[in-house]
DNA sequence: AAGTGGTCTAGACCACCGA
DNA sequence: CGGTGGTCTAGACCACTTC
């Protein structure tokens, strides 16, 4: 014996730990604090920094805090709210909503995209991509992919600013039937990492959108959402608005 | 110089690892297939096992693979899709639908659920337990909260199979005016991990939904899916059915 | 008992940010 | 430049499954 180890911990440090620093959180930090560094924080609680980044890692997951190399760790905000329909439903760009217009060019769309649309594998497509931005945070960034059969009278190519909203200006003259949509967890491919100012494979939600218009799908998206700091809504009843929902725990007992 | 490596390596060894694996699924694996345990492969790539494991993290983060401790990595089939509303924009338990009842106790929710309810935060409701399967595997579990007020003509206490089924039976009798539903990372928790049939942690997609009846929230669900193996479908359009999305890659090119 | 993935350690170096 | 988080290593031991 000699150790008093009745316990049987069967709990990982890092699970512990996680819990640890989540009530820490609720109980002794403001949101948009700085915490003590990795090394700081590992030694306090006296375990190996891999293990404490561990716990980190998961509590970046669940949004509870936000880590930028080279400056440090802080604790994040509740997770905004960001409706994806079908409460908006109607094409993409039409009216107000919070999307800006990066690019777009034509090219074939990746296989499973082209599936989608019922193209061939490379048939050349319209492809927009644009940026959503909400309370000044980039929060996602998407692939609209336009086959050139729902917008026949495009005029001649132009730069792909106006491309982009000759593309728009056409489809919003088509009649949308409807609209579905699926939710995924991915991981952020290095091209939408950076524009969502997150690291390479970064957890992102992916939310692809089929249109569909005269019986066929006439446009596809692909959405790419920060998963650490969005929490996509479906309104349907004209309802009340809840932008937050994070425990009421920061001084509850 | 010595070594030539114009390229500027740059990229992460584990994200090139990722890639290298990825396309090798596609090539030449089979969906079920085993693959070398960890040491062998960290030796084949020559790296070293925790390198080979964040790559292999977010493969299984992807859906791609699927490790079970004792037993081994095996290559995950596509996700499925698993229909979240609105198509069957109805009562929990109504008609036909791929839950089953697991238990039912009466205890004050959690204080976000409170809050979405609008009742005290000490407050008694129907807890409901859920578990959804498909394909043979658990795919969901969920706590579906009644608050007291929206079933008042509950007859004494019951077992708890029955009394759910009661709670169940009094909400159908209610109009339901609509619904709304948000989705957010999150990773299980002990109690739903287990019954997911994976570890504490594991990535999860929460769904959280309201639903509406005389003007007030009568109902409220937190369900939690697995989201290595599932993509949430909210089905709006009359439209066809797609079942999975994986890249056609496998021997395309 | 043998083999698997899961946890943990104690180091090292790198990429990035801000002063 | 110093400090931060990000990557990587080479080990060790544990928990679990299977035979």
């Amino acid at each position: 014996m000699g150790t008093t180890q009745l316990e049987a911990v069967q709990e990982p440090k890092y699970w512990h730990l996680k819990t640890v620093l989540n009530d820490a959180l609720d109980s002794e930090f403001e949101v948009g604090e700085i915490l003590p560094n990795e090394r700081d924080l590992a030694a306090r609680f006296g375990v190996a920094r891999a293990t404490l980044r561990q716990a980190l890692e998961q509590l970046e997951l669940e949004g509870r805090l936000q880590r930028r190399r080279g400056v440090g760790t802080t604790v994040a905000p509740p997770r905004m709210g960001v409706a994806v329909g079908p409460t908006t439903n109607a094409w993409p760009g039409a009216g107000r909503d919070s999307w800006n217009t990066i690019g777009c060019v034509e090219a074939p769309a990746p296989a499973p995209v082209a599936a989608l649309l019922g193209t061939g594998p490379d048939d050349a497509v319209h492809t927009i991509r644009r940026e959503r931005v909400m309370q000044g945070q980039s929060v996602a960034t998407e692939l609209l992919y336009v086959p050139p059969a729902s917008v026949p009278n495009l005029s001649g190519l132009l730069t792909p600013a106006t491309h982009a909203q000759a593309v728009l200006r056409e489809l919003h003259t088509l009649e949308l039937d409807g609209d579905d949509r699926a939710v995924e967890l991915g991981s952020a491919r290095a091209e939408d990492a950076k524009q969502l100012d997150r690291l390479p494979g970064a957890p992102v939600l992916v939310l692809t959108t089929r249109y569909y218009a005269g019986g066929r799908v006439a446009a596809a998206s692909v959405a790419t959402y920060r998963a650490d700091t969005c929490r996509l809504t479906f309104g349907d009843s004209g309802a009340v608005e809840v932008t937050h929902h994070q425990p009421e725990s920061r001084q509850a007992s």
